[in-house]
DNA sequence: TGCAAATTAATTGCACGCAATTTAATTGTG
DNA sequence: CACAATTAAATTGCGTGCAATTAATTTGCA
């Protein structure tokens, strides 16, 4: 910053705005490589999420991708119609619907294996400087969310 | 990460997610802000902008926020709408479009002031922390778009 | 000059995010 | 047991992002 008047609403000193670009900027890298899978950028973290662990609630992928059923529903409903997964109400609470991976779900995540690769080529970082720079962001969304 | 055989697609070790998911939390943390000021993320992206320099054409304005037309023109509708902002064609060049404040648009800079204040305080973040990490993330964006 | 190529916004269609509400099921308490 | 409170997911409505296309204007070149 600096001592000019209004240097705090400046944009390009905001770190709102550079984690909003390189976020947007981010998934435009992804595009190309999530095209071929037949996913966009959000299906795509919620199949991380499975591919970790299979079976979770919808309020359980929430928590994980710190979104809630109003943009999970109908997201969870195209990678259904996709055939990836599974929406099975869970016979014990009739509230909870379980989300399964299909067996062309668990397989797509041997093709989904290079991407992470590609990113990290085009992020053109050091791994110890991508991991050190993934926690400190990790860090600031822990004291956001607190 | 680790030697585990699928450390590099797993959720938390991901930096797109880390931006993505703190992205989003700090727009969650301006909502409440921005409301007051009657105005969306987004809308308050080109209105920052737009206090530093009026009257920019509608791509000056998406090579600032890294946006185009297809999301602006609407946006830029409904800060016309808002009494914001005008959108005038441009005599010399008539496939252009200048941005310009009204005079209320101009006042609303006062109020938002404040703003960043706030988001520091909930960032808790320390200010040469707060400006090492939008440097490092803006140096990251570059790549990217690279 | 004439006209194709390029440029600038706007439009269309789809998939998010999210607030607010609704629906359905379960829990807790008297 | 009854029934209010709570919980989980779905629904609705609005504002982005963005690819693809369209419309209007300007530029550049034969």
């Amino acid at each position: 910053m600096s001592n000019k008047p209004n240097a705090m609403l400046e944009l390009d000193n905001q770190l709102c705005f550079a984690l909003y670009s390189t976020s947007l900027a981010m998934t435009r890298v992804y595009k190309p490589l999530l095209d071929e899978l037949g996913l966009t950028y959000p299906q795509y973290l919620a199949m991380l999420v499975l591919w970790e662990r299979d079976g979770l609630m919808v309020s359980e992928l929430g928590e994980r991708l710190y979104l809630d059923s109003g943009t999970l529903t109908p997201l969870l409903k195209r990678l259904e119609a996709s055939g990836l997964i599974t929406r099975i109400r869970a016979v014990e609470d009739e509230r909870r619907v379980h989300i399964t991976l299909s067996a062309s779900g668990r397989k797509l995540k041997t093709r989904a294996a290079k991407i992470p690769g590609c990113i990290l080529s085009a992020s053109q970082c050091s791994i110890p400087e991508l991991i050190l720079l993934t926690q400190q962001v990790q860090a600031l969304r822990q004291r956001l969310v607190a």
